[in-house]
DNA sequence: GACTGTGAAGCCATTCACAGCT
DNA sequence: AGCTGTGAATGGCTTCACAGTC
């Protein structure tokens, strides 16, 4: 267990390079350097270095890494050697694409079920994943100790839905609800805001490049 | 035309200051003080303050800042008194979700059509967007002066739509591939990274909260 | 008295530059 | 010679604390 504080951005950033590690490993690439793979993540060489000396040495000096060993290094850092159960709370469009999307299965996260209050969507699949009410959900949680949900419903119930997650005891929530709702201190919390990142676009188009 | 660096970080608070804003607004509020701001965006009032202080004195001092007026300046920051009009390049889960989501519209960005390859979705719609032929892409960009365009396709795809998207002339592109693509500098680019959300969740259960 | 606006201080992340290995 | 690992320097964002205004 690690004392010294790791910068969030470092944490992101090992996520893309053990994508880009993979890939390596795929194509059959046994060494890698810093600067090499600061061109395939779009970085400088300087930064991955320091991101990977927050955990350790992993590399041999005046050669590189070995591209097995530290993408399995990195996939133990990101607690990725362990499969991830994942509940969706909303089975609307939003719901649905998570669940279909790919690169979550990839990285080892099984959308097991969907929670939601309109009937009629109860008993109805996606992909492989069950859609039951939502008066069910605690007790799934509960029962197959569910430790990470992600909320996609629309505004108004996020909170209630969170506070229901909460209360169900898991352990990590990843909202896509644009408004802001409160978590207790002892369970991770992340917000993904469609609509922030269209605004800072369009902040630098009208501040930066005149456009309009 | 500014000249002195605002933080990223800043512009992204202002888009959730202008949301807030709007809510109060719209509950017939008429001043706040950056205190209460800070208590419904959960933030701290400096910075608030500082924020707010990039573009201009928009407060009376003593008193707070009149709602409505503010409310307008940070819509005139963020570039959305026009509505812009936006296009998704990819028709499957996704680029499905995002153009039912109803975020996008709430906030002056106008779905107006969707590209895919898959020839059993051209012609139909998604809400009130048509789904066109890709290779109509690059015409109908430059025909409809296009600014913003959202690219939902799989991995290996990415860097050529991207690619059609610089061509036609788009100015701002807003990526949820999980890949490296690279860009020219003219043109604005963000990247929304699922993965690395919920990598981020798991790092810090693992790392942090003893989970498993 | 209350609250804004802001220079200064503090804190955190990134970049530099070089010593240490192979 | 080449590349890693890392203390030191830099740069940038956030917080503090107080002067200025209503």
């Amino acid at each position: 267990m690690k004392t010294i504080k790791v910068p969030e951005a470092t944490i992101a950033r090992l996520s893309v390079y053990s994508r880009f590690l993979k890939q390596l490993d795929e194509n059959g690439v046994a060494i890698i350097s810093s600067g090499e793979i600061a061109k395939g993540v779009d970085g400088s060489p300087a930064q991955v270095r320091k991101d990977l000396a927050y955990f350790g040495e992993f590399g041999i000096r005046g050669v590189g890494y070995k591209v097995k060993d530290l993408k399995e290094q990195i996939t133990k850092i990101l607690g990725l050697t362990y499969e991830w159960d994942v509940i969706i709370v909303g089975a609307g469009n939003l719901g649905s694409a998570i669940t279909h999307y790919k690169g979550f299965k990839e990285r080892g996260f099984n959308i097991v079920a969907l929670f939601d209050k309109d009937k009629k969507k109860i008993g109805l699949t996606i992909g492989d994943a069950p859609i039951y009410d939502i008066s069910q959900m605690e007790k799934y949680i509960r029962n197959n100790k569910v430790k990470i949900g992600v909320v996609a419903v629309p505004v108004p119930y996020a909170q209630k839905v969170v506070d229901v997650l909460v209360n169900a005891g898991i352990q990590a929530i990843l909202n896509f609800t644009p408004c802001v709702v409160t978590v207790p201190e002892h369970v991770e919390f992340r917000k993904v805001d469609l609509a922030v990142n269209m605004e800072l676009l369009t902040f630098n188009l009208v501040n930066y490049r005149n456009i309009i």
